[in-house]
DNA sequence: AACCTCGACAACCGCAGCCGC
DNA sequence: CGCGGCTGCGGTTGTCGAGGT
């Protein structure tokens, strides 16, 4: 494993240990405490660099390390403790005994991040890519009607500081002439072909907003869609609380018919959801306030008709919590505290569900209730992967 | 069977912070 | 206070091996 050894540099060696370096390397140890690494390969008759020697260590012959397949709850920890700590493998390593912070890092490179983004979450932040998202996917396989519903919908989940304003500006005004579209067609009971109609509308729009911005004027939807007005407010998403068994909102049809979102957010200020831009890992999580009962309060996109289409909304681990739980979900951090949806309430959200579980499909497939969002198969992002 | 692709992971590299002089 | 050495951290690289074609 690891690089094959490269010509000496000041008679050094590099490259993988072998054995006999290793049990040189422990025996010394042992014996003496590695004391100064800068000295240590020297008094050890080691032709090694005490960085070698020092990373050799404390990364695969530590005696307290723990090697091995990462049981789920370790999985767990990690993903929490990068959500509030983002690349500080040191720091979410000394949460996890036995796990090196290298050891860390690869797991989350090589399973954690590409999984989140599997399932459309950007590692980095733990928010939706929802900027990734195909709208015109969205526009064609849609049934709303509404743009308001996108607006409840944009304003809800915060994307639209992810969104291209132009290009929300350009869908809203789409699905308002969808909208009358399908209007005029009950009032003539007529049944045209929607979808070519969207695709023209889609043409005819672009040439006008195009028009439109090298005209700056500002016609009635460019002027009713500023982007300071896509916040959802408050009182739009109270009117679209649910409960878990009634009956989908009226934006459900924004989700084709395939998936619910039901919100329970009054007392939550969904524009406390709205995450930066910005890559660094906790500036949204700085800049947001998230209300203690958010647990209670949380914001559900639900599963249903069997698809996996679901949107999370994560809240804030509380720091001071103890990661070390086995029970995650009975905190008020993280994704225990995440939203869950109706299916994946009805299947208890224990960590130990899965615990035993060797597969990497059931770590997906427990990951997928865990982290909670997933794009749409109809949302083509496989290109960004 | 040969070749290719990709996942996994050990190890290296460069930088920043700490600390002693 | 400035400088230099040491350590630790995070990002990246390079190789191996398994699976697919």
């Amino acid at each position: 494993m690891g690089r094959a050894p490269c010509c000496d540099k000041n008679g050094l060696k590099k490259g993988p240990w072998t054995a006999e370096e290793d049990q040189i390397l422990i025996d010394y140890i042992q014996k003496h405490g590695h004391g100064s690494w800068r000295t240590l390969p020297k008094n050890a008759g080691l032709q090694r660099c005490g960085k070698s020697c020092r990373l050799r260590w404390a990364n695969y012959l530590r005696p307290d390390i723990k090697r091995g397949r990462f049981s789920f709850e370790e999985e767990e920890t990690i993903i929490q403790l990068h959500s509030v700590l983002g690349n500080k493998w040191s720091t979410i390593a000394a949460r996890l005994p036995g796990r090196t912070d290298n050891e860390i890092k690869n797991y989350w490179n090589t399973h954690i991040r590409k999984r989140l983004l599997k399932m459309g979450i950007d590692p980095v932040t733990h928010t939706p890519r929802l900027d990734l998202l195909d709208l015109g996917s969205i526009l064609r396989s849609s049934l709303c009607n509404s743009s308001n519903q996108l607006m409840n919908m944009s304003g809800l989940l915060g994307i639209q500081s992810l969104v291209n304003p132009d290009l929300m500006r350009l869908v809203t005004t789409l699905l308002s002439s969808q909208q009358q579209q399908q209007q005029q067609q009950q009032q003539r009971e007529i049944k045209p072909d929607l979808l070519l109609q969207t695709l023209q509308q889609t043409q005819l729009l672009k040439h006008q907003n195009q028009n439109q911005n090298q005209n700056q004027n500002q016609n009635q939807f460019s002027s009713s869609f500023q982007p300071n007005q896509l916040q959802c407010p408050i009182q739009d998403i109270s009117a679209c609380t649910t409960s878990s068994t009634s009956s989908p909102p009226p934006y459900a049809q924004f989700l084709n018919g395939t998936q619910q979102l039901q919100c329970n957010v009054e007392q939550s200020n969904p524009t406390n959801l709205i995450s930066s831009q910005n890559s660094q890992p906790n500036l949204w999580q700085d800049n947001v306030v998230i209300p203690s009962n958010f647990m209670e309060n949380s914001v559900h996109l639900s599963q249903n008709h069997g698809c996996h289409d679901q949107f999370f909304v994560n809240s804030l681990p509380d720091q001071n919590s103890n990661f070390q739980s086995n029970d995650y979900f009975n905190q008020d951090f993280g994704f225990g505290s995440v939203l869950s949806t109706p299916s994946s309430s009805q299947t208890p959200l224990n960590s130990s569900t899965y615990m035993n579980s060797s597969t990497e499909d059931e770590r997906d497939s427990y990951c997928s209730d865990l982290l909670t969002f997933e794009i749409p198969d109809m949302l083509d992002i496989n290109g960004f992967m």
